[in-house]
DNA sequence: CCGGAAACGGAGCAGCTGTTCCGCTGTGGG
DNA sequence: CCCACAGCGGAACAGCTGCTCCGTTTCCGG
């Protein structure tokens, strides 16, 4: 059975996962262990302690922010405006990429994220599925449209987070207005 | 007076040059040096004594594929198809984004790229404006679409290429067709 | 064909990273 | 209250990077 850890323990731990969920946002996946450690005022050691390798911290960070977009996605597919629920979701999208910077290069980096968190952006596609399939059924859409422009669309927009900090905000926010104009009908 | 150099000396300056232009299309411009220089045959003092700094040879390589931008967007100025001038340059830019990592990290990168080809950028962005000037007037780009919406798309489409290489071709066809569908009128 | 200078190669330096080791600290059960 | 030991901090290691130093090789003008 599992021993009941030390209550400073305990603290320290949730002080990293604090220090690296902040780090994270700010400057991206791989930033320095030494970084997330002296942040959360711990020494490296301890933070190796609580997560014996950098992968494992990445993943407990990322999960939490993984929920949040679950969480949006459900309260979309309960919105009865098909066009709303739709153009509002890539438009939440756009602005959760601008602000976190870890959730963005979680979507956008190669092969072992996609791994990690597979069933979530399963259950994302499908759920993205759905709002699309309302929305043509609605007529608000223009033919020809699939969900797989829709994916595009929003990678475009999640990739644009990688230039420069004041122009790509100023330019996520036209790409996602031309998005939404090259969807509608 | 310049002094004429010793024949090996050329020789191996030019193979530096080309091999730092396969290895930085192929790998991104942060490519280790002793890599360039494992493919050139030299060692790495030789490439240091021809381009003192990183930097330097990074900017030698890009000037010619800059020129190569150049080269495209004149010839677009001369097709008297307004909408055939701005679609082929977007589709057009779109395939060199895929082909030569090297242009699209410089066209991402902050601050100093931007610097160092500033009159190269300015011109490519004058010679945007007279595109999407005609198709307004020639009425096939829907109103209210200008320049900054067609330069905030190229953005989404090169920021694409940083995803895994086999996705990143076929998202940013999609991607492309999307903007198109959003500046038509 | 020779010798001095130009050019060369690769070991080495400094500085970054993730991760580990180990002597010390301070918590909390008895 | 006390001391075993869970937990700690930070120096140290290994491996990467850009860049430099210097003994050795190669070119080429006389």
């Amino acid at each position: 059975m599992p021993q009941k850890p030390r209550a400073d323990a305990r603290s320290n731990r949730e002080r990293v996962v604090v220090a690296a969920r902040e780090t994270f946002a700010v400057a991206g996946l791989e930033a320095p262990m030494r970084e997330v450690a002296r942040r959360a005022g711990v020494g490296v050691a301890t933070l190796y302690r609580h997560f014996p390798t950098r992968a494992e911290l990445v993943t407990t960070v990322l999960a939490e922010r993984v929920d949040a977009c679950g969480v949006q996605m459900r309260h979309a597919l309960d919105d009865p405006d098909p066009w709303r629920a739709l153009s509002g979701t890539i438009l939440e999208f756009a602005d959760r990429q601008i602000h976190d910077r870890a959730l963005n290069e979680a979507l956008l980096g190669s092969g072992e994220m996609s791994a990690a968190f597979g069933d979530e952006r399963r259950e994302h596609a499908r759920a993205l599925g759905v709002l699309v399939d309302r929305a043509r059924a609605a007529g608000v859409i223009r033919d020809g449209v699939d969900v797989d422009d829709v994916r595009a669309g929003l990678l475009a927009i999640a990739s644009l987070r990688r230039l420069p900090p004041t122009a790509a905000a100023r330019v996520i926010g036209r790409v996602a207005g031309l998005v939404l104009a090259g969807i509608r009908a």
